[in-house]
DNA sequence: TATAATGTTTGAAC
DNA sequence: AGTTCAAACATTAT
């Protein structure tokens, strides 16, 4: 699950702000009896970290490959964590929950999400720099640089900035730099915006495709990266960076 | 039905 | 000590 999904399932998690929890069960590795009581001050995220916070401490869901989460309904599968409120009930799935101490808020950095308000993407270009011997594929999927971009993401994004997932950073001009920064994050709401009106794949112009859109020619599909993350891309539209000597 | 994928952490091996 | 790597976890569509 990719960060815009993760701010969709904060706003339909709201409804849950300010509430006071009845009962916690489930078989995430931490004490349900914890949360009884607890009253919920805010629910947040970063990257794709899902945040729900209380007084004292706060519960951390990432869903990796296949969590999920219902909301007022449930699985036929044991819940990893199921929250009970007065009006309704929260449970997730599969995933990886912590709960820690304190204020997430001294933990985070809201400034390298790409969805966050306080995205800073000077710093993101800072960061860029820094690991310029990095992979573009690898820097894009970087939690540190650019939190909340996940594979599909990435891939969309480097075939709207026509570029090579696999071009070193040092070989990146400094216009191609600053396209990376600002489509992963245009890119991201779009996926938001499309992926709440079900029409996330019906936009996909590289990932899973077999064919690239612009020219026609097969769309190259290969594992890159030290990650190393599957890469759909266009040899002919999205050509490996070389920087002139200058 | 076997496979691979919207992902990350951990710990061994080098 | 830093890096590299496989394993682990877990669900579902194709």
């Amino acid at each position: 699950m990719e960060g815009p999904s993760i701010v969709i399932l904060i706003e339909e998690a709201q409804t849950f702000k300010g509430k006071r929890i009845l009962a916690a069960s489930g078989n995430a590795k931490l004490t349900p009896g914890l949360l009884v009581n607890q009253k919920i001050t805010d629910i947040k995220s970063r990257g794709k970290h899902f945040i729900i916070c209380f007084p004292r401490m706060y519960l951390r869901v990432h869903f990796l490959m296949f969590g999920s989460y219902r909301i007022n309904a449930k699985k036929e599968s044991p819940p990893r964590l199921s929250l009970r409120f007065k009006n309704g009930e929260l449970n997730f799935y599969s995933c990886s929950i912590r709960l820690e101490e304190g204020n997430p808020d001294a933990v985070y950095d809201y400034t390298t999400d790409v969805m966050s308000d306080t995205w800073n993407p000077q710093k993101a270009l800072i960061a860029l720099r820094k690991n310029k011997k990095m992979m573009a594929c690898d820097a894009l999927l970087d939690q540190e640089i650019f939190a909340g971009v996940g594979n599909i993401i990435k891939n969309e994004v480097f075939h709207r900035i026509k570029l090579h997932p696999e071009s070193i950073i040092e070989n990146l001009e400094r216009a191609q730099l600053k396209a990376l920064v600002k489509e992963a994050r245009d890119y991201s709401f779009d996926f938001y915006k499309w992926k709440k009106i079900f029409e996330l794949r019906k936009h996909w112009l590289i990932y899973k495709k077999k064919k690239c859109l612009q020219c026609g020619n097969n769309v190259t599909v290969k594992h890159t990266g030290v990650n190393p993350r599957l890469s759909f891309f266009c040899e002919h539209c999205q050509p490996l960076s070389v920087k002139r000597p200058s």
